[in-house]
DNA sequence: TAGGCCATCTGGTCCT
DNA sequence: AGGACCAGATGGCCTA
């Protein structure tokens, strides 16, 4: 980082190196006490440096906790941040269709599912020809038409949900919250496209884990899905969205 | 023990 | 100057 290597910052003394030798060391006030010039500026750095405002000189002690607050203070900003993402794959997780017994998806696996999911969900939307579509995730039924979107299951953990209701359907918004989750009990039940699935438009569509659920469409046909190629098998990888 | 997954640290870059 | 974002490195944990 070259402003790490600031030698004097604007204003005069520093804030978070500003500890037990608050004030400035005047000793280091001297050239002589600096740090090369070359080491610290480089000459483009240093003619840039010369048009910057008046500012104070930092002994070496003091550039060095100033650079180790800043990594800190960078470290929970960083950490924060991973925490963020985690949460909102968490919530990702929580709205895909998922068997109770399942072992949590790992975030990959949580995204190239997410894809694949909403890849097919518009695939759905988009060869409707003015009818309802139905999506079948195991025993859980999507219905999307015109009036809205209903998600039925045959299992009592989903049932109907009904966020909103629009004429004689109870509808929910798709995808649905994460309250209404899709709970299938048996993996056995769910529709599987094998390897007549189709794949969402994405380099890395293949899902390797068999976690990995299918979403059928009953009603349109999908094209064919395109080749697989430089993609590694696991043993238990099958084909996915 | 190797490999996968993950959290964290770190330095670089870009932006405000 | 500082924050956000990113990618690489690293070490810990777990499982086959």
């Amino acid at each position: 980082m070259s402003s790490e290597y600031s030698f004097c910052s604007e204003g005069g003394f520093d804030e978070l190196s500003s500890s037990s030798d608050s004030g400035f060391d005047v000793s280091f006030e001297s050239p002589k006490h600096e740090v090369p010039t070359d080491t610290l500026f480089p000459p483009a750095k240093e003619e840039k440096r010369k048009k910057t405002r008046n500012t104070r000189c930092k002994s070496p002690t003091q550039v060095l906790r100033l650079k180790r607050n800043r990594r800190i203070k960078a470290n929970d900003r960083e950490r924060h941040r991973m925490h963020t993402l985690n949460d909102a794959l968490e919530r990702l997780r929580m709205a895909l269709p998922t068997f109770p017994e399942d072992t949590k998806l790992t975030k990959i696996e949580t995204l190239r599912f997410a894809h694949n999911y909403i890849w097919a969900l518009s695939q759905t939307l988009g060869n409707s020809d003015g009818g309802e579509i139905t999506v079948n995730v195991g025993n859980v039924t999507v219905s999307i038409s015109e009036n809205g979107n209903m998600i039925t299951s045959s299992t009592g953990s989903c049932a109907v949900a009904a966020q909103k209701r629009l004429g004689p359907q109870h509808t929910v918004g798709f995808p649905y919250p994460p309250q209404e989750r899709f709970v299938a009990p048996e993996w056995q039940e769910y529709d599987c496209y094998s390897d007549q699935s189709v794949s969402p438009p994405m380099q890395y569509q293949p899902c390797y884990d068999q976690r990995m659920y299918q979403v059928h469409r009953p009603q349109h046909q999908l094209p064919p899905p395109p080749p697989h190629h430089h993609m590694p098998h696991h043993n238990n990888m099958y084909q996915c969205l």
